[in-house]
DNA sequence: GGGAGTGTATGGTTTTCGTCGAACACTCGG
DNA sequence: CCGAGTGTTCGACGAAAACCATACACTCCC
């Protein structure tokens, strides 16, 4: 029998099972505020995950992006050989209302 | 001459002048929470450091309340030997729309 | 003035978290 | 089928943060 093997498929927690603390917890971390900002200032699904401007090496990236999904803040999907990604922007500030707004403020 | 040592006073740093990652990361903290949470409801100035329910140490407690301060969320007055607390609501509000709602909230 | 109550400061331990390098898995194009 | 591109996983490392015990400083009351 034919093994198909793909990709496993990312694990999602919606923004309503997530604790304000973990969501919290989430955004308090100058790389990953760089990651949800670049993502709100594009549309979905056209940022891979390799598509950011920090500076950090991919593995701890993809641990950053890993605390975004269990945080319920972003969306992944993968496209052929890559991962695109998605803000969650309803869902989380239905969740947490203005804390979305708070991180993208020009400050 | 008399030398008349008065304890030092708290360093107070206003909302305004808080970095969002620095509001974000004081918050992220369980027992910082529960502070703000007890502090929330309770009348401004009735609470002393060491009347709340929290798992730690005084030391460590000494800690927490310098975290909270220099975020803005805190504001603190001696009173006799204690020091009494109030926790910004206006000032903070202004600063960081709807996150402390979020903290304060049920959940 | 002595002693209890309260909070801060210091030093050191433990834990947590962000990071990297290397190895691995999958996709796609030549 | 091989190689380049992309992302995850693992183990280890270092930095940061939380914590405690102790020592100290101040205030008040007896």
């Amino acid at each position: 029998m034919a093994n198909t093997h793909h990709r496993a498929a990312p694990v999602h927690v919606h923004p309503d099972e997530v604790p304000v603390l973990t969501a919290l917890t989430a955004l308090a971390d100058p790389v990953r505020i760089e990651l949800v900002r670049e993502l709100a200032s594009s549309p979905d699904w056209t940022r891979a995950c390799g598509s950011f401007d920090v500076p950090v090496g991919k593995a701890a990236l993809s641990h950053h992006f890993g605390v975004l999904r269990s945080a319920g803040l972003v969306e992944q999907r993968d496209e052929g050989p890559r991962r695109v990604n998605r803000l969650r922007r309803e869902e989380f500030e239905a969740r947490f209302p203005g804390l979305l707004a708070l991180v993208l403020r020009p400050d």
